[in-house]
DNA sequence: ATAGATATCTCGTATAACGCACAAATTGGG
DNA sequence: CCCAATTTGTGCGTTATACGAGATATCTAT
């Protein structure tokens, strides 16, 4: 196999190792994580007791989980300095403004990753979704929203090779209107979504002006119920591109 | 070298150079990090480089930073499932009954790292810490209490490679009394600190009894005028001490 | 009890990570 | 503007080391 001598391939399979532990299992055993991560499992069982010899991953029995040392890693980057002090306060000043949770999210391969969350529960309702949290990204808002700040023949790339999982009746699957609905929120310059992820929930979602390579977008959430007012949604996606636009000007991404 | 063949170097490497990003630069060159990990500058590029090609680290001219990516590794810990759903909610009751920012931190080295946080804003005063945050463990109440936490010897460890940094004129800098304030604080089973961190601010510590090997505490901290009030502080103590029994149900950690 | 899966250990081998050393590039000071 | 100093990139020989096969032990389930 003919390797990039700049990159060492053990770390990359001992990063694959850790990151295979996702939401849907908290505990695994070395078979399950040999199996997921495609590495022999003397190779995963090295890799995992090297993680367990810093504390990232513990070891209970025969099974393997997380630690909350892992948070370290990312620490650095929530670390207090810029996040905490720049682009909290304003997602929360907003999500004060609005009464509604913003979430800040990236596109992690085919997932949308919470990076930030506004900290005031002004919203009455709230879903369990955290800081770090993976969501789909063809059946939400912030998802399609990512997906059409990319690169046309990259969202296109994304949206070939991705089966499409059926959350709820109204969940859209087919390919080609799904690019079409992508196409319409790259023109738009925001997503909406009803209901088809979880139902009767919606989701509003505009674009983060980035300078980095990085696409990041706001989103929101509430009932579809609430969203029936024909000047809410309007008005939600206004106030989001405000606080878009604030953010934009912290040199962050 | 005689090396553990259970260990993968490499990876505890590459580990090295993620970890090695912290609060106080947020952009170094292969040269800041080869000498701050202690690696080769070959290695540390090649290291470097691994990490830009998954894409948890970003290359910009010649300073490397971190990529929001990286929460992906924290992701799966703090994700949904567990903590969003479990942790969270108690936390929140819990600030929102004493009119407090509750934090929630384990140690990692000689540092306390926070791994959750309240998220109601019902406090007036708003220090800048948030998830991930590494606070110094000799001069803060949460810190001092994870050091009481520990094995006597593991703190008397931890106690004797230390140099305290004099944060303000009243960090306790000799050894042998901080020492008997560990004492102090694992007898007590709670930790007050007054000032010695940031001037003027006091900080409240309780043990989280953790089933698992560890150790985690809760803490808040506001003026120290406000704990003044002789009842305050007993108060604070009791009421994070109930948080801290709720949250034991919990089996996180 | 038996079978199947899983984990652990040993070990020979190939390889890939290492670090030296040199070259190229960048920076900073006078 | 130039020179010194630091930093970055590359090539390569060496060797440590990560690897996986196979054998053994341990656990799980029926």
């Amino acid at each position: 196999m003919e390797q990039n001598r700049n990159i060492s391939t053990t770390f990359l399979k001992g990063l694959s190792v850790l990151k295979a532990f996702d939401d849907s299992q908290r505990h695994m055993t070395i078979a399950d994580l040999s199996r997921k991560t495609n590495l022999d499992a003397a190779t995963t069982r090295r890799l995992l007791l090297t993680l367990v010899h810093i504390g990232y991953v513990r070891k209970t029995g025969r099974t393997f989980s997380l630690s909350p040392l892992v948070l370290v890693l990312a620490g650095s980057f929530l670390g207090a300095n810029q996040f905490g002090r720049l682009v909290q306060p304003v997602l929360n000043r907003h999500a004060a403004l609005i009464g509604k949770a913003i979430v800040l999210a990236i596109r992690d391969e085919e997932r949308a990753l919470i990076v930030a969350q506004s900290t005031l529960d002004t919203s009455n309702v709230s879903f369990g979704f955290t800081v770090g949290s993976r969501l789909p990204l063809f059946q939400t808002a912030i998802g399609r929203m990512l997906l059409a700040c990319e690169n046309p023949d990259v969202a296109a790339t994304i949206l070939a090779s991705a089966d499409v999982e059926k959350h709820t009746p109204q969940t859209v699957v087919d390919p080609d209107a799904l690019r079409a609905i992508v196409r319409t929120c790259a023109n738009d310059m925001f997503s909406v979504v009803h209901g088809e992820f979880e139902a009767g929930v919606t989701g509003v979602a505009v674009p983060l002006k980035a300078e980095g390579d990085v696409k990041a977008v706001l989103g929101i959430s509430d009932t579809t119920a609430f969203f029936q007012n024909s000047d809410a949604q309007q008005t939600m996606i206004d106030d989001l591109r405000r606080c878009a636009l604030e953010m934009a000007h912290s040199n962050l991404f």
